[in-house]
DNA sequence: AACACGATCTACT
DNA sequence: GTAGATCGTGTTG
């Protein structure tokens, strides 16, 4: 019989993070996103995520070296980059690999756990949507989320065939458009676009 | 100083 | 399917 707590996991640590950034995404399938913040705690079960390397993908922030907005990128693993996009959204990321070497996956959906009574079912599918819903803008980027009011706790693994790989969401003509990292719980009402 | 554009979303044809 | 909202950022002059 597996253990099934019924509160909230134990904070994934620094180590969870330092490692391969297409790895990380697929295991943060499944686990929770918790932010202690000015509405009280919320909880929400990450379903979708997407991959973005440094140097050797040019569709990534990061790909032409370090800038003050991207700067999280390049720096300990375990942290938020979090950025403003379009003039009215915000998007979080994880910062992944060893400090100095660019990385990051980006949140781009999820079920509502807790603390979001009142909200849409749906209202964290779509990374500017969980942004938004959580309360999350550029003040809460570089945040260490093995040490703040951000983090990220254990949960059950996604079983490989709940996963859905395929390209990634909303990029032009870059090389990598065709790498599929890209990554989804099947059949989930918090991916974006199934 | 000026400019082009973006890891989005909603509304509308 | 396409258009428009709306502004920080990086680049160019």
């Amino acid at each position: 019989m597996v253990s099934r707590p019924k509160g909230l996991g134990r904070r994934l640590p620094r180590s969870f993070y330092a490692r391969k950034t297409v790895s990380v995404a697929r295991e943060l399938l499944g686990k929770v996103l918790v932010y202690d913040g000015p509405a009280g705690r919320r909880a929400a079960r990450i379903v979708e995520v997407e991959a973005y390397l440094g140097a050797r993908d040019p569709a990534s922030h990061a790909y032409r070296g370090p800038t003050p907005r991207t700067a999280p990128m390049f720096g300990p693993p375990g942290r938020s980059y979090v950025y403003f996009v379009y003039g009215m959204y915000h998007c979080l990321n994880v910062v992944t690999e060893s400090d100095g070497v660019a990385g990051a996956v980006l949140l781009r959906g999820a079920e509502p756990l807790a603390g979001f009574e009142g909200f849409s079912p749906r209202a964290l599918a779509g990374p500017g949507k969980l942004a938004r819903a959580f309360g999350l803008t550029t003040k809460h980027t570089n945040l260490d989320l093995v040490r703040s009011a951000l983090s990220i706790r254990n949960a059950r693994p996604v079983p490989s065939p709940r996963v859905v790989r395929s390209v990634r969401v909303g990029l032009n003509d870059h090389a990598t458009t065709n790498k599929p990292w890209r990554l989804y719980v099947r059949g989930s009402f918090g991916v974006s676009r199934p």
